[in-house]
DNA sequence: CTATTTGCAAAACGTTTGCCAGCGA
DNA sequence: TCGCTGGCAAACGTTTTGCAAATAG
């Protein structure tokens, strides 16, 4: 199955209409580990596609992301300070934005600084949807 | 040893004036287990110190921050995408930015979802300095 | 007395939104 | 044709910055 197929079906799945933005900027994404920020993005679209906006790559990425396509990795909304600067987890809450500490699973392994480098911050990131937030109103999530 | 001489001790080490606003804050934030956003923090000061505008707060938090004493959880400054779904780890530089990634340690244990809530991403993050920033002029970073 | 720090105001920045024309189905 | 989507422009909220007055040492 190659891309564009693949893309066909990932818009039949989410009823999204096969547009040329979208799949130039489902092409670049893609496979991509780079983790592009959103003018990375339209830089590349625009060399296919010029007229392409910085506001049409917010919207689809973020659909993508909201159709677990990718994922974004600023979870976190505002500003947020934390007194335990040691390393621990966060559980961040999708809907209501709370973070709840949890400490690592006993027989952790910490990874070493990379070639040359020195850590500040160890941090088990988890997001989701926290318990209150299930079962409200609007939420999407099924139940299981 | 309370509170206060423990402030004094650390406007000392960073070579700060010893404020009331300061003091307040870090009163406020010091052992604070829930990961206070700005204006949290400057509800809770501005009731002993009603004068208190947010762009202190933000200037104070941000040098606690900056000398260790609290952790900023936003490390990543706009947004990112990552076509990566699945668990595993980023290291990102506070200097220039980069994220890189690393697979999770062989016998890493995952946690589970928290009562009743859902997890959609997990993400082990490590903050700091890669090996090119440091070496680099205006780097505090010691070489050790 | 001097240098730091605050409050104020305004700028800067990244991101989101409303609307109409244009394009895909 | 119909309605989703993109481009445009403008709004929005958060965070940062320049400056003069206040204050700690």
């Amino acid at each position: 199955m190659n891309i564009h197929s693949q893309f066909k079906e990932i818009c039949r799945e989410n009823r999204w209409r096969c547009t040329s933005q979208r799949l130039a900027i489902y092409d670049f994404v893609r496979d991509n580990l780079s983790h592009p920020g959103v003018d990375e993005v339209l830089g590349e679209v625009r060399k296919s596609l010029p007229a392409v906006t910085r506001e049409s790559v917010y919207r689809i990425l973020n659909e993508f992301a909201q159709a677990g396509v990718i994922q974004r990795l600023d979870h976190i909304a505002s500003a947020r300070y934390d007194s335990q600067t040691g390393p621990h987890g966060h559980f961040i809450c999708e809907g209501c934005g709370e973070i709840a500490d949890f400490a690592f699973p006993a027989g952790t392994v910490l990874p070493g600084a990379p070639e040359g480098g020195r850590i500040h911050h160890i941090e088990l990131r988890i997001s989701g949807v926290c318990g209150k937030c299930r079962g409200k109103p609007n939420n999407e999530e099924g139940e299981s």
